[in-house]
DNA sequence: TATTAAATTTAGGCTCGTCTAAATTTAATT
DNA sequence: AATTAAATTTAGACGAGCCTAAATTTAATA
């Protein structure tokens, strides 16, 4: 059995591995989990003990395929959680994660299983995401930058890339939310803003805005 | 801010306290929470520096007002908990209260507020127990033993009085839930057994389960 | 390649929640 | 009231998870 605190470290590495490709540095993790280099090092030596991780002294760690399983378990659970919290309880986009930080640490497979049920066997989270099913599969969705849509093509928002708060609060001021139609008007090659036709609306997206939102071609 | 065990801590108090209206004892404690009497010592002591408790040693331990506070606001996010799981997931009588243990301490008000307000405030939990408002104030219902009404006489369930799992079994077996309906049939003085109309059949329930089962009469 | 800088690990120590064994206090019983 | 039994507290210790400071290894750069 493993502790929450355990359970976060694992995620933390599934995270680095899925960002970078290659093994999480002792300091990445540290930084993921705010604390310190030393207590990381602690840490990996408890969980490649517990066959949870590859560690190799100066080289980083890897998720074993037991440390996958549990590592992509409690993305399942976070992200049913999350789509729990803001399809029933109406809870807005930047609020869901920390609540379900919380909750995605509740052992109990048959909960799960029937939050899943519950929420109708949802495929993505209130973020886009892919939610893994029972057996850690995802279902990926092809998907691109609205900054790659051309002028005049549509397309609809399936997801965000960055989670960060601040954005997420900003989407909401702009009325942006899954499922949002736009329409590209223009493209300033300048400063690459892009002028969308939004909510009956023309609005103007700088770059960085634009190539967080993901989409889907209509 | 208090950790999950210190919470646990002032919910043992909180219930021994309901139970015998004095001071909870050292061991009492101890049983409840299936530690050894010196880790209670300890954490008295804590929670005592914490103002939680009021603590004398050899003289057992009460609940400030303060304390009383979060033990209330434990026991509601329990039974918001447990309702939801009976009703929304279809979690069984005896089910839920594991699953709640653990859920009371996911730590947001917003959270239980929202809750509350998507379970349509719910006055009772699944075992019929009262669940605490915001204020911590209980809604208390007349209720009485099955086994106090007489011949002829007519009830409908609203609450169990154990909650011990083998008891909610026996209960889900014989398809007894809150709300079922009995009517007395015959009462026998030797062994205080009692003949009920429930379901569309008679049958026979000891003393040992009519004084367990509260009753509204009709 | 030698040196410096950055990343990582080791060493030692702290708090939390727990334990066992021994000492003390309170309650029960003769 | 004296003695025994039960309840409780004290003393000392341990693992988990964390820290800082110092030592070591690896990477970067002159």
């Amino acid at each position: 059995m493993l502790s929450f605190t355990e359970e976060n470290y694992l995620k933390a590495i599934y995270k680095i591995h899925e960002r970078t490709k290659s093994a999480a540095s002792t300091n990445a993790i540290a930084e993921i989990m705010t604390t310190t280099a030393a207590s990381v090092t602690d840490m990996m030596r408890k969980l490649a003990q517990k066959e949870m991780i590859q560690y190799e002294k100066y080289k980083g760690s890897r998720l074993t395929a037991q440390g996958a399983v549990v590592a992509t378990a409690l993305i399942r659970r976070h992200r049913l959680w999350e789509t729990f919290l803001a399809d029933k309880l109406n809870f807005s986009w930047e609020e869901v994660h920390e609540l379900a930080e919380q909750l995605e640490h509740i052992n109990s497979e048959k909960l799960i299983e029937r939050l899943d049920e519950f929420l109708d066997f949802p495929k993505y989270d209130p973020h886009g995401d892919p939610i893994p099913n029972a057996d850690g599969k995802f279902t990926i969705r092809e998907q691109l930058m609205l900054s790659q849509l051309q002028i005049g093509e549509k397309g609809a928002l399936i997801g965000v890339k960055n989670h960060n708060d601040e954005f997420l609060s900003y989407l909401n001021e702009l009325k942006i939310k899954l499922g949002s139609e736009f329409e590209v008007i223009n493209k300033v090659l300048y400063d690459k803003s892009i002028k969308v036709h939004l909510n009956n609306q023309e609005i103007v997206l700088s770059e960085k805005v634009s190539t967080n939102l993901m989409i889907k071609k209509l």
